[in-house]
DNA sequence: TCCTTGCACATTGCATGCAATCGAGCATAC
DNA sequence: GTATGCTCGATTGCATGCAATGTGCAAGGA
């Protein structure tokens, strides 16, 4: 498994021009899949709380047939747990498994950085380097909320880099599951910073092509993300517990489940 | 990165002592998705085949609903297509789309042997060892119908081995998905022997604890199983030609679709 | 002869209704 | 005072019906 190899610089086909063209017509299905789920990672409706649906038909103004194949589909994605003849709720798991949804996203994205560093075309790398430069700024100002959106964006060229749809996709579907339980991340006190330079040697290793080097730098950086996202569950900072208590997610209702599978 | 550590040995807190028990009573939902998905993995329904609710629904006696569910089910784990207001088929894929899932495939394994070899304990290595070294016997005999069920065996042992249920997960899933497209494998003449080379490598790397090797290791022997796979599929065999013949499985059918997404 | 246009049929998407199951609360027994 | 059993309300699971969309064929025009 040699690492720092000669770039073999082939850009991806074609890099899909964002031509959606007309209103792309949806199924109500589709519709409400995406606003369920937008919701769930955004934290408007946090983990626990408990979906029924009827009560969602009626605020969006569907049947209950539409609304229950969309929750089904967000089951499917692992975004909310069904239990038989007793509705579904929003996923909850426990600090052991939630260490193993980052240890798994971590290898994932260590895998797609080890391809992307021997795969990325030319373009690709200045792409992805220009991008990281840039996000300096964004840690200057200590924009979290910048940051946030910028690191999407990050990690989502390194995904497409590995140009493999398989594992790109994977790896999206692992982010959307960590999605509700890593809000916030970066207002631990220096995560910014730390993911800054966490990035930089990310990109470096890309750049010049060093697979092993990328895969252990993503995965270092992964390591790092899950434990400060942890500490945010469990530390639980002000401005969350407020809404928590609204919603009754405590430590116990975390802890246990499990049970699903 | 270090390979070559002492053995952890912690063995699993509970290897699921598999106590089931009553009938276990599942809705219709899950019935039918069991039943659909192990039909199109056997390769009783294949790629393309076009399943219409109504059809499916007076064959097992159900209404149209529990139908649609199973397929939205098997529409999200990947093993048919659905295309708006046009029914679903059996998912049918490219050729290179077909080597990408095989390489995600050979990722996820990679990780979990990884891992494995890290984390199994002294029981669950030793359950490797001998499981492999009863293989032998099927090698010899040549019969690649009980490889085969000893081969499934054999990577569920690893895949459990990473103590992370996530990632296992991952693989399972995988495995489902890639499993229409790889049937007879082991018809492909000396692959048995090799596979069970292949298989020697990565339990010798796990035994004594060496992670990158055990990783090189799976990397490599998915690598064969895809190309042998592929030959399979693409040079067809004659047993399975006669089925594709009824069923519309042609070349060009695997080749074009993919605008699904 | 080939392409276009219109219509009829088949199939999916969604709405609604009914039966089965689960959980809560109360009554009763210990 | 606590535990056990029962009934009732709430919610899901499944069946059925209707409207919307897509497909195939036939007829007409270039």
């Amino acid at each position: 498994m040699g690492s720092t190899t000669t770039i073999p610089a082939i850009d991806p086909p074609a890099p899909a021009p964002s031509a959606d063209g007309p209103p792309a017509r949806v199924s109500l299905v589709e519709e409400l899949g995406q606003r369920l789920s937008q919701e769930i990672m955004e934290g408007a409706l946090l983990p626990g709380v408990r979906l029924e649906e009827a009560g969602l038909a009626e605020r969006f103004g569907v049947s209950r047939t539409p609304v229950r194949e969309a929750l089904n589909y967000l089951a499917a994605t692992g975004l909310v747990q069904k239990r038989p003849n007793r509705g579904v709720v929003v996923t909850t798991i426990s600090r052991s498994r939630l260490q193993q949804m980052f240890e798994a996203m971590a290898e994932l994205e260590a895998c797609a950085s080890r391809l992307a560093a021997l795969r990325m075309g030319a373009r690709e790398r200045d792409s992805l380097r220009r991008l990281h430069e840039g996000s300096v700024d964004l840690v200057e100002a200590g924009d979290y909320r910048g940051y946030d959106a910028f690191n999407r964006v990050f990690h989502e060229q390194v995904y497409e880099g590995c140009h493999n749809g398989e594992i790109l996709d994977l790896a999206r579907a692992m982010r959307r599951r960590v999605a509700p339980f890593r809000r916030a991340q970066f207002q631990v006190p220096g995560r910014l910073v730390a993911s800054f330079a966490e990035h930089a040697q990310v990109v470096a290793a890309i750049l010049v092509g060093d697979a092993d080097g990328a895969a252990a730098a993503m995965r270092a950086h992964l390591r790092l993300v899950g434990g400060a996202s942890a500490r945010v569950l469990h530390g639980i900072e002000p401005a969350e517990a407020e809404r928590l208590g609204a919603a009754r997610l405590d430590i116990e209702a975390l802890e246990s489940d499990s049970a699903a599978r």
